[in-house]
Formats: structure tokens, sequence, C-alpha cells
DNA sequence: GCGACTTTGTGCATCGGTTCACAAAGGGAT
DNA sequence: ATCCCTTTGTGAACCGATGCACAAAGTCGC
């Protein structure tokens, strides 16, 4: 009793959508060389996941390979694109223009197919006015209109740590509910806003506790306790 | 038969590890603040995350905390920082000085504890001999001499997408075997090796899937099939 | 010194995600 | 038209992580 070829589950599991974007960048890469069509094996190679994994991921979008064939490459980077929402494109701000925030507003490749930035705006009058990336960089105070008046619908957060949750809050309270959070701190929200942080010091951390493992293990302390 | 008050499980959750560097970071503030000791629920919420799930991460590394009372702060940022291997420091290379790379290199805050930006690579001629965040630029055929000289053991690969599973590849060939990978590709590496990746594109990507849904769902395309 | 109170540490049930393995489905050759 | 080969889509077992709920352990006041 379930229509083909159609999309039907609304809920895809959240470990899903965090891959599907790689799927997207592995087709792209595809598309690019002209490859046509492509089995699961050899997309999920290309995604560095485990080919049954990678086909249950596609399994929850709908039914849009061919058996003893694979999948179109095309139809594929379309239907993905939809779902994840890269058909409409995504007005961006950048919320604190330091060292970060200049890179991300000039890193033209992470805002490659459906962002674009719209708008940055910082809080230190010595680079409010100040063009970079080709876009003005507006005054703090002015945040809420700058937001709304250019349909922003995701902030990303470069700012310092301190202000980080003073500027969380008031973008919420103009309706943004999409929030990608550079600055170390656990941003509190409510319920309905989505916040992904990116935390490079997190990352280290992690790393060197493996490193740390694989040299041997935590040094045994010699004080008895 | 457990000696009480070490750390005595080899193996911890991949699922802790990531979260013990946000308990560091929530510790650290309340150290600075002069709390003493401090709750599982209280640290809980300073950090995110549930009660249980935290008292259950730091019984991985011993039984820190006293009944009725709660954890001394200073002892168990200690005890976390050497879990993490944090009593050492560790010297990172960042290669690639792009927008990027120069963003990472001068942003002090996430180099703050166990850190030490050792080296920067690049292959532009451009670049290279220039001192950026004080530190002379050098150049990429240099890589493998100045990985063993400066006695780096993790690599920032902020290059360009198509520069990344060479300088990957050449990196591991001198024994360093953590990488943090900000280059939107997938590297294939030995086993033994640890890759973290941070892709911008992905979160922003994973964000608009939930902006999406909350807006109402993919739209409804009007073409039957 | 004892009892009430607080908070940890953990056993257990549950859940989401991963992986295996295979039946179902399609294509192409003869 | 039929058979064989390839590859998808998925049922089911497994695995790690989460969260509840409580006994054990310790503190503090009297």
């Amino acid at each position: 009793m379930k229509s083909p070829s159609q999309p039907r589950d609304r809920g895809i599991p959240e470990a899903t959508v965090a891959r599907l974007p790689l799927y997207l960048r592995a087709l792209h890469g595809m598309a690019e060389r002209g490859i046509a069509t492509v089995s699961s094996e050899d997309l999920a190679g290309a995604a560095g996941v485990n080919s049954a994994k990678l086909r249950k991921d596609l399994s929850h979008l709908g039914s849009y390979g061919t058996r003893g064939v694979g999948y179109e490459v095309e139809y594929l980077v379309y239907q993905i694109s939809r779902e994840l929402g890269l058909t409409q494109d995504w007005a961006v701000a950048i919320v604190g223009v330091g060292n970060l925030g200049r890179a991300l507003a000039n890193y033209g490749g992470f805002v490659s197919r459906g962002f674009r930035v719209a708008a940055l705006v910082d809080a230190d009058p010595e680079v409010v006015g100040d063009t970079i990336a080709g876009l003005n960089v507006e005054h703090i105070d002015d945040l809420e209109a700058v937001i709304v008046r250019r349909g922003v619908s995701i902030v990303v957060l470069a700012t310092p740590a301190a202000a980080a949750q003073k500027v969380c809050d008031r973008v919420i309270a103009v309706g943004v509910t999409s929030i990608l959070n550079f600055a170390p701190v656990v941003l509190s929200v409510p319920d309905g806003v989505d916040v992904r942080k990116v935390d490079l010091s997190i990352e280290l951390q992690i790393l060197a506790f493996h490193e740390q493992r694989k040299a041997g293990g935590p040094l045994m302390a010699v004080d008895g306790q």
C-alpha cells in the first residue's frame, strides 16, 4: 500500500540528515566528471561510508534507485537537494566580523549552493562601515532591522563568547530559528530553535585524547593518590 | 575488588570523550568565579546536558565526587585535563594559510590550553615568508622537515579541497596520526590515524533541512512524477 | 553519636543507529 | 520469452548511548 518513488517518511533520522550533504558533495563531483549512474557501493566509497548505510539513508527519501543498475546521478542530486531545502536560497547573516567572521565572509566555498551571505554585523565602530567581501558591515544596534530587511533565516555567530547569548536572544526574538554557533559557549534557546555548534578547541581536545592514548595512555601519575 | 578513586576503565566511550571538553570549559568558568564545589545538577546545567549523563560520563574517569556534596571544581579540572592529555602541550601545524588558515592562526582562543601553533605552511610563494601571528610561513616543500623539526603531532588542514589528500598523505608518512580537516573532502587514511572534520557547508545544509521542515516541509512538487 | 538529608554512582530498560544478509526487482543476453 | 546477473531495499540482530530511578555513601545539624 505504499506509493512508489515518493518521499514518504516525514521523519528522517538525524544521523541520515547529517550524511546527506556528504552524498550530495560526492554526487556533484561525479556529475562534473560526467558520470551518469552510480551504484551504492561506489557512492558509499566516495562518501566514506558503508554501502548498506547509504542505501538505508537513501531509502528514507524514497525509492530512487534501479535494481541491477544503481542511482541516476542527476536525479539523485535533485532529490537530495530538494530534501535538504537547497532548491531555495537561504540568506545568512554573519554576526561578529573578527578574524573568523571575516574568513567566513570571504570563504566562497561554503556558500556555494543555496546559501548567500546577506549581511555582516559587528559591534566595533572601527569595522562598522567597512566593506568586506562586497558587503557593508552594519552596526549591531541595527541587528533586528537588518535581519528582517534582508530576510535572513540563518544566523552565524562569530562573536566573542561573552556576546553570543545576547545576540542569540535578539535574533530569536525577531524570528530566527536556525543558528550556527562558533562561539565557545553553550547557548540556551527555546524549543523550536536549532543550534549547531562548531568548536575548534573541542575538536583539538578530542584529537589530543586519542593521540595521548596512542602514545601509551595517560601518564601514570607518580603520586600515590 | 576495584580500587577507588582511580581512573580504571581504559575504554572511555567516544560520546563521553566528546563531552569532556564541554565540562572542562564549564568548570574553568566556575573556577574563575571562585566556585569551589559543584553538583552534577549544576555542572550539567552549565554544560547543557542531562545530569545523569554527566555523572555517568565522569564515572568513566573514576569516582571523583563526594556523595551529598558534589565535585571539587579544581580537582575535577585537573582530572579531566589529564584524561584529555592537556597536561602536556601539543604542537599544532596549520597547513594552508588562506582566509581560514589565517583566521585560525590569529584566533587565540582555540589554542588556549594545551595547544600551541608551532608552524604555518603554504604553497603560495606570495605568502611564504610572511609573518602571521608571529610565525613565519614556511614552504610546502619543507612540510616534512617542519613537522619533524617542530615536533608537530596534530595537523590542521586548511588547504583547498584539491590539495588536502596529498598533504594528508605526506604528514602521515612522517608519523602524524591526528588531523583536523577543514577541507571539504573525505580523506582516506590508514588505520590508527584519527581525522576529525569541520565543514561549514555541511552544518548550514543541516540547518537548512530543519528550517525547511519548520516552514512546512519540502514544497510539494507540482509535477506529478 | 545519631538521624535526616543530599547527592553520587550505577543497574536496567529503552532507543536510535549500524550492519549483515537476503529476497525482490530490474536489465541484458541469448 | 526466459534465464542469469547485478544491485537495490529492508527485516532482523546487534551495539552503543541515553535516561530513569534508586541504593549506597557521605555531610551536617542537633
